[in-house]
DNA sequence: GCAGAAGTGTTGCTTATCCGACGAGAGCGC
DNA sequence: GCGCTCTCGTCGGATAAGCAACACTTCTGC
């Protein structure tokens, strides 16, 4: 395929590693004292020890901050056992949803989820999206990310919760088929 | 008098705030791993995600950092209770030596005793010296801290530890009747 | 002896962060 | 309506931190 993968800027700054590090601790200690929409940008600078003009050079404003922690997060736990890895879609497939529902069911203790889950639900389908292009193109990584994130949704609705299992192994069955044609 | 106290900067650059915070955390944790002659500079500026020129702009050399770190650990041990507000020569010196001498009992643990309480002395002694000049001229500041110094020493080597108030009570003891005459 | 490796302080130049200020918008009392 | 306060997002100029290189010392092995 003829594009190229975002180019990474060879090395980064320490500083701009470390200012990143500490915005993002100080939104994750003001979740845990008052509601994300009463956090101001100025709440979060302060808290960070970071100049309020600092914030912005990284994040556009605390929207996009929520938004870049809930995708690191959710990289972070897609990534568990390296599904990517596995040769059979199926099983990659398999992999890959049980994590995002591991994820979903470990975050429902979070106050920004109440508030703010359209932001959330985006946020894990985008970073889906993303992770699946490694194996599919983009169209198909979307329907299937949006696919998964959707279930994993209703599931998290529910009460009681019933197993994940059942459910991967329904959805994955439903997609598989439709997937192999559109895989890379 | 006339002497002027150090001039404050007025205000303190929040990045050397932080970098010195950084740096501090860094030998802090790296003692625990390891002995202080086997710290490196570059030991230390890596793990407080700070350059070593940095390090070089803010501390001499790693004995510097540990007599810094040392002098304000006891400045915030010894202002313990404001003891320099006590009008009472007798019931002030009494209060900063029980500080001085709480301060030595219980940092005993600390990998760096064994190899450098030669320094670790030195540092106390002077920050007890700077502390005392608010009431006392410099000469005598100097003497008192040496004796308090001196005795919390002796007193720490003994095994087993006996009471410290009997010691404090009897060095100062000693002291309130020659430093009457040297108050400001 | 000598060569290599590793740590030390220091330097000039680049870059990220800080600061103070600004106009704009939103909320609120009166 | 009118001020008052707070937050936002952005700007130009000042400053601390990063970087790569340097000469120097110390140690180690051969």
């Amino acid at each position: 395929m003829a594009t190229l993968l975002a180019e990474r800027p060879a090395r980064i700054d320490p500083r701009v590693t470390r200012t990143r590090k500490l915005i993002r601790d100080a939104l994750t200690t003001l979740l845990a004292e008052k509601a994300f929409e009463s956090i101001t940008v100025q709440d979060v600078a302060e808290r960070a020890t970071v100049n309020r003009a600092t914030f912005y050079a990284h994040y556009a404003d605390k929207f996009a901050l929520l938004d870049a922690m809930i995708r690191e997060d959710v990289a972070v736990h897609l990534a568990e056992g390296d599904p990517l890895s596995v040769e059979d879609t199926r099983a990659m497939l398999s992999a890959v949803a049980t994590n995002l529902f591991a994820f979903v069911g470990t975050h429902r203790k979070c106050r920004i989820d109440r508030d703010f889950e359209p932001q959330f639900e985006r946020a894990m389908e985008a970073q889906l999206t993303e992770f699946l292009q490694a194996r599919f193109e983009h169209c198909t990584a979307m329907l299937v990310s949006s696919a998964i994130v959707g279930a994993s949704m209703t599931w998290r609705h529910q009460a009681p919760r019933s197993a994940s299992d059942p459910i991967v192994k329904n959805i994955v069955g439903i997609l598989v088929d439709g997937v192999d044609r559109g895989e890379r």
